[in-house]
DNA sequence: ATGGTGGCACCGCCA
């Protein structure tokens, strides 16, 4: 059997919910993972995903800013929602696919939408850098996100918001003072990783000396023409369940549909 | 070196 997983940062659900069902007609991926859906739970567009074959849906809102979603084909086992921080964001929401869709070996699925961080890279001065840096090192502590068994699987995917490697970002030099690509959160985001001893999927496809974009600002005349991008969506898996990635596609062209987000989607199929 | 765009809310904030 196999299972496909998006994960997109929509960039309000209810403006681009046509493009949600757009890439549900052209991928057809089994369970897309939606962040900034900026949309209390009472105004998620549950009967258009429903319309475009995900019946089946975990929704984290509030009004307008953050939120996460997770729209399937197939029922779940368990949902869960966890706040960090004490902020009350919604940032963080996971199920579990097992018997309800008819895996034996249960999938957990985590999507994240981490804080972005404001624009000056000094927790002392923004306190919004402050609650990215404590976000990510709460997100590391929390035991749930350390999968002992090593034939666990679990994938954690979503907006990370930090774009770790050189070939993340157009130009490591230039972006080095930037937030999203500075040392400090680099390093945060590799802790989080290694606490979970979580590997990076998209990087077992493209080598990690590529450059790979899934961002594009819209503060570009032509974004495809200076292709200043970077890479903040992330898709991660227990090393079992990464060794059973089958493929992965970053839909770049999806950056030049009507009215687009500024993120695009990334694929990823397992054999699950 | 600067400012560029976009969404939601409400007349600013966040990305």
């Amino acid at each position: 059997m196999q299972l496909s997983i998006a994960t997109w940062n929509i960039n309000s659900v209810r403006l681009r919910i046509e493009l949600v069902g757009k890439l549900a007609a052209e991928h057809q991926p089994d369970v897309i993972c939606l962040q900034e859906t900026k949309t209390p739970d009472d105004r998620f567009p549950l009967k258009d995903a429903a319309r475009f074959g995900y019946p089946h849906a975990a929704i984290h809102g509030q009004k307008g800013y953050h939120g996460v979603a997770i729209l399937s084909k197939l029922p779940f086992d368990n949902v869960s929602r966890q706040g960090f921080c004490d902020m009350g964001d919604a940032r963080h929401i996971s199920v579990v696919l097992g018997r309800e869709a008819g895996l034996a070996q249960p999938v957990t699925v985590h999507n994240f939408y981490i804080p972005a961080g404001g624009d000056i890279p000094d927790p002392a001065v923004n306190e919004k850098f402050r609650h990215k840096l404590d976000f990510l090192d709460e997100a590391t502590a929390w035991e749930l996100l350390h999968p002992q068994d090593p034939a666990a699987r679990s994938v954690l995917v979503g907006d990370l918001n930090i774009a770790p490697l050189e070939a993340d970002v157009w130009s490591h030099k230039q972006l080095l003072d930037v937030v999203s690509h500075t040392p400090v959160e680099v390093e945060r985001l590799a802790n989080l990783q290694a606490a979970g001893r979580w590997v990076d999927v998209m990087r077992g496809f493209i080598p990690p000396d590529e450059k790979l974009y899934t961002w594009w600002s819209y503060r570009a005349a032509d974004w495809a023409a200076s292709n200043r991008g970077r890479r903040l969506d992330h898709v991660w898996a227990t090393p079992a369940f990464a060794a059973q990635a089958r493929a992965m596609t970053v839909l770049r062209e999806a950056r030049s549909w009507e009215r687009p987000s500024d993120h695009v989607p990334v694929v990823v199929r397992f054999e699950a």
